[in-house]
DNA sequence: TTCCTTGCAAACGATTTGCATTGGA
DNA sequence: TCCAATGCAAATCGTTTGCAAGGAA
């Protein structure tokens, strides 16, 4: 997938707030444009500080729940429970992440495309097995960094 | 991999935390039981509800931190946040999880020995690719069940 | 004006902890 | 006996919500 540029992914996001008939407000472009800046999910709190300016824990999640209604950014929860949002895949492409065991680090891997065929396949398989209809899946690989190695 | 009859699982969990020092308690085994019962991972709140007789939260979510802090069962937070347990896969198999969108319910998957070996390949070329020694992997499936599909 | 959005403070709910009591080796 | 384990209640903390004020169309 191409990645966008900043600019056009802020323009990727007003139009789809658009759509959802939501205002792309100064707050919510904040927190598009910290998770741009960000090379990872990040918390709330870890967005709070990479925010210009003083921002209110509650309106930012408030920013942070439109945002993830609309689809433009995603949400999951971290080990300890708590949650850390990032860009939606659809504007910076489908990936999978490789975490390292010993110092927690997080990197995100895009499979070739024969790969992530046969991947879809295989789920799509798991999930009519089952009687459900697949909407997408999460493959995450642990293992130990080359940095964590010596 | 075999699995394992109830009564041998008990033992080994016995054993497990003979090594870790920490009694087998009634209220540990019944959550062993419970997570026995259940065919995927159960919240604390769940939990409650499978063990037989009243049983206080919070030495509930003590039973689950002796049991996860030695390995006997594992934790992961669902899409909500909510922490749940399962018993550890050296003791019931490794395997994946199905997740409906919609109602949240979580099943185990087994894959085919075929298809868990072209996943090991899949995931062992990642690895390599960035670095990584490989020591696990997590694939998760999400989906509409059949049940919320209607 | 008319709603959507924001800020502040209070409320929520899952999980944890302090402390006194109980129970098993 | 003696210390781990338990029960109860209070505390924590990330997150959500009620309500009044601000702001854009």
């Amino acid at each position: 997938m191409e990645s966008l540029t900043s600019h056009e992914i802020h323009q990727q996001v007003r139009e789809r707030l658009a759509d959802a008939e939501v205002r792309y407000t100064t707050g919510r472009r904040a927190v598009v444009t910290a998770l741009l800046r960000a090379r990872g999910p990040r918390s709330a709190g870890e967005i709070v500080d990479l925010v210009v300016g003083a921002v209110p824990i509650s309106s930012l999640y408030r920013s942070l729940a439109v945002l993830d209604e609309s689809g433009v950014i995603g949400k999951h929860h971290d080990v300890d429970g708590i949650a850390r949002f990032e860009l939606a895949e659809w504007l910076v492409g489908h990936h999978h992440h490789m975490v390292c065991d010993r110092c927690g680090n997080v990197e995100d891997v895009a499979l070739s495309g024969h790969e992530e065929d046969a991947l879809h396949e295989l789920v799509d398989r798991v999930g009519d097995s089952l009687g459900y209809t697949v909407s997408g899946h999460v493959l995450e690989v642990e293992g130990v960094c080359a940095t964590c190695a010596v």
